[in-house]
DNA sequence: AGCACGCCGACT
DNA sequence: GTCGGCGTGCTC
């Protein structure tokens, strides 16, 4: 199995002695086309010889050990069909690419050429670039010689045996080391210690360590050199002299560079609800595999997980506990190593390959500090053994479905098929669960747990809606706000609380337009207004991240009458600087957490009480607690409310109770604010009663009307081009092929909202799965289709997207 | 995907 | 004329 987007493995020849030490799941490093060397991984030892080519012979075996296991395979295997992309796709995905070795073609200088006269201009570059460094990489050339097309240059070269090249791998993970010091050998006897020390006398410093690493040594621990150094106050090279005297000697000592430092402290106790949610859980499990556990914001989900995962430790197997990604850099990891220590290993994307790599390795080991896994999406792809339980906090999430590279999984779907090789349980767990999977409890395909009384009694927020609209009219509004949340807000700040205020676009304003003529400064390259950044003072696109700076007049017509159009957090946190400039306002979006702690700092601000009033987007409302904030406001509720997708009332819905459920988490009630200019719309209504099980019977009716999930499943195809025409005749093409299949079940073709990012035209095709209708079936024949497809040659250059269960 | 090969336009 | 563009096909 090679990382490539093939659907298909390639047959390498072993001898046998390779064939008796290789095992499914090891690596191999093997050589795939004319030049290149890749890690491909072994998915089946066979001896039915290729009859149509010859196979290659493998290059090196990488591994002593497998790296992947065979339920890992099964279940890439799994992901690989049902999300129609090659196993390869999810090997690259699976893999921490630090396992991933690729080769790079080094060029080197033949040291016998003298032969100068005879280069050409080009030639001679790389020759006398050589005379500087030893060797060279192809990207260097490329570099030195300022075109694409270098290898002939290059093969010229080595004609001319001016140079040679060499394929080289690199083996990327470099483990930590660490260097002790102990005795040499030689000095194990006492006597030869005292003529030791003896001949040290005239060197006082390799005496004065001598003497300290004696002293240190009473404890029978390992010395380190750094440790040794530091007593002694010595240098480094003192050691060194020592070590070439034979006296000492440095041996080295690989440790982790993940590590738990702190005290852990028992589970706490939980309260009755609590533990009646516990018992119906475990009763659940009996019958059921997967649990959804409903539990209302602050209702305390975590302890109870955490009771869950000490049986299952107990018993003796590993826990896998996900999260959505942006969650994991917060408390939550904090609080389970309050009670698990250093049984908890994390995995996320912020980590680097390093860490990641030696997640990987402990997790394969079944080491005791892998126990629980605490991570993204991804870490469904970890080599467990023998999986217990895995928990899905927030199992509504979208950031569980990846999009962008293939495959395009789900996590949390992907990890109940996990569960089901490991024989384990799971529980998904939101306190606005997906209504895919309260559909599937309210089907008793799930059991079904409900947690509804917040910890410590705290009643959920006041929630009230204000008409934007009427206060309009009333001329009540000041900038973006309300009177009446002006008002909270005051009276928040007044009782020395904090606030946060979600408004979920970011920069200053989303389109500006001039007031002559109404053009709308566009992004050159994708279809879509440029949004105004007041602070950089630049326009920018937030889809290709091409930006200018503002122009002072229109382009259009001249004239100096720009103005903005919308709002965004940059433009409120302006407002409120002015409105209240006794208090400090902090804003959170992508633009003020770039960089590698930035998020943690705001946040970190946020909880040291430095911050008043929190302006954000979505990232709000993802598993943060802070226990001061009791006023949370929502600037414009209409944005989320028409989005054009079939979800986007589901979503809006979740997103604004659980940006609610950050409001009065300890003490008091807390308020939730929202400004809308349609507060009768139904799913505010239901948001403001927290009405989960209204909204879910009421969307469910317009999923069963509209055809859509839970009930029927859907395909989504998209295809890009740079070239709008090929995209859409492509499209036509592909609509009236399904159509043939599918007939009414086939929606479309349609431009996206926004139908060119980055130069590409974009058109969707979806494909409706009625309940009766076979998946396998249908996947086989989108992919018959795609095949007739790509043997078009107009349409082979775009790019087709297959997305099952498109979120 | 990556890479080589091969066929065409725009420049020294 | 050639350099460099991109379309086409293949990889065990």
């Amino acid at each position: 199995m090679l990382p490539i987007p093939i659907q298909k493995t390639f047959t390498y020849s072993v001898t046998n002695e390779e064939a008796n030490f290789l095992n499914e799941g090891m690596r191999v490093a093997v050589s795939f086309g004319k030049t290149k060397m890749f890690t491909g991984l072994v998915f089946k030892i066979h001896e039915n010889a290729p009859t149509l080519y010859e196979a290659k012979e493998i290059h090196q075996i990488l591994d002593e050990q497998p790296l992947v296991n065979n339920l890992q395979l099964k279940h890439w295997q799994w992901i690989s069909t049902y999300y129609m992309c090659s196993l390869g796709d999810v090997f690259r995905a699976a893999l921490p690419s630090a396992f991933l070795l690729e080769s790079e073609t080094i060029v080197y200088k033949n040291e016998a050429f003298n032969n100068e006269d005879i280069l050409e201009d080009d030639e001679f570059l790389i020759f006398e670039a050589l005379q500087h460094q030893s060797q060279l990489t192809i990207h260097q050339v490329v570099d030195i010689l300022g075109k694409k097309k270098v290898m002939p240059t290059v093969n010229e070269l080595i004609k001319k045996s001016a140079i040679y090249i060499k394929e080289q791998i690199y083996e990327q993970y470099k483990p930590k080391l660490v260097k002790y010091v102990r005795l040499h050998a030689s000095y194990n006897s006492d006597e030869s210690l005292n003529a030791l020390l003896e001949e040290l006398s005239r060197a006082k410093k390799q005496r004065d360590a001598v003497l300290t690493f004696f002293q240190l040594s009473t404890t029978k621990k390992p010395i380190k050199a750094k440790d040794l150094e530091t007593k002694a106050n010595v240098s480094a090279s003192v050691l060194k002299s020592l070590v070439d005297k034979n006296i000492f000697e440095f041996y080295e000592i690989q440790i982790d560079r993940i590590n738990f430092k702190g005290d852990t402290n028992d589970l706490k106790e939980l309260n009755e609800f609590q533990e009646t949610a516990l018992k119906e859980i475990k009763e659940t499990f009996t019958n059921n595999d997967v649990t959804l556990l409903h539990g209302i914001t602050s209702s305390g989900k975590t302890e109870v997980y955490t009771k869950l995962i000490q049986e299952v430790l107990d018993a003796g197997k590993q826990v896998l506990f996900l999260l959505p990604e942006i969650a994991l850099t917060t408390q939550i990891i904090t609080r389970l190593q309050v009670y698990f220590g250093d049984q908890i290993s994390v995995f996320h994307s912020k980590y680097s390959m390093n860490e990641r790599v030696e997640v990987w390795n402990n997790v394969l080991e079944n080491k005791s500090k892998a126990q629980i896994i605490l991570g993204a999406r991804s870490s469904i792809f970890l080599p467990f053994s023998n999986l217990g339980l895995i928990v899905v906090d927030e199992e509504h999430e979208t950031s569980y479905k990846q999009f962008e590279p293939s495959p395009r999984y789900n996590a949390r779907d992907s990890a109940i098929v996990l569960s089901k090789l490991h024989n384990a349980k799971i529980l998904l767990g939101s306190a606005t669960p997906s209504l895919e999977s309260y559909f599937n409890a309210q089907q008793n395909k799930y059991g079904f747990v409900e947690l509804n009384r917040r910890f410590g009694n705290v009643q959920l927020p006041k929630i009230e809606l204000i008409d934007v609209k009427e206060k309009h009219r009333k001329k009540e509004m000041k900038g973006h706000f309300s009177d009446r949340m002006l008002k909270l807000i005051q009276e928040a700040l007044d009782e020395k609380e904090q606030i946060i205020l979600f408004q979920n676009r970011r920069g200053y304003s989303p389109v500006v337009e001039c007031k002559t003529c109404g053009v709308a400064p566009q992004c050159p390259n994708c279809d879509v207004s440029l949004t105004y950044h007041k602070f950089k003072n630049e326009l920018r696109c937030h889809y290709c991240n091409y930006q200018r700076a503002m122009p002072n007049s229109c382009a259009a017509c001249g004239s100096n009458t720009l103005d903005t159009k919308g709002f965004g957090t940059e433009q409120i946190e302006l407002e409120l600087k002015e409105l209240f400039p006794d208090f400090k306002i902090g804003r959170m979006d992508l633009d003020t957490t770039r960089g590698k702690f930035g998020y943690q700092k705001i946040i970190g601000a946020f909880e040291a009480r430095e911050i008043d009033i929190l302006v954000g987007t979505q990232m709000l409302s993802k598993g943060l607690d802070f226990d001061n904030v009791s006023l949370v406001g929502i600037l414009n509720a209409d944005t989320m409310l028409n989005f054009p997708d079939f979800r986007a009332h589901e979503r809006a819905y979740q997103m604004m109770v659980q940006v609610s459920g950050r409001a009065g988490r300890s003490k008091k009630q807390g308020n939730v604010a929202i400004q809308t200019y349609n507060p009768y719309h139904k799913i505010l209504q239901q948001v403001s009663s927290t009405n989960y099980t209204e909204m879910y019977k009421e969307q469910l009716q317009e999923r069963w009307q509209y055809k859509y999930p839970p009930y029927f499943r859907t395909i989504k195809i998209t295809l890009k081009h740079r070239d709008f025409n090929k995209v859409d005749t492509g499209v036509n093409w592909l609509f009236k092929a399904l159509y043939n299949s599918f007939g009414e079940n086939v929606l479309g073709p349609t431009a996206p909202a926004v139908s060119r990012i980055r130069n590409q035209y974009i058109k969707n095709i979806v494909i409706k799965i009625p309940p009766k209708q076979s998946l396998a079936n249908t996947k086989n024949q989108v992919t018959k289709i795609r095949n007739t497809f790509e043997a078009v040659k107009d349409f082979r250059p775009i790019r087709f997207i297959i997305d099952v269960d498109n979120y």
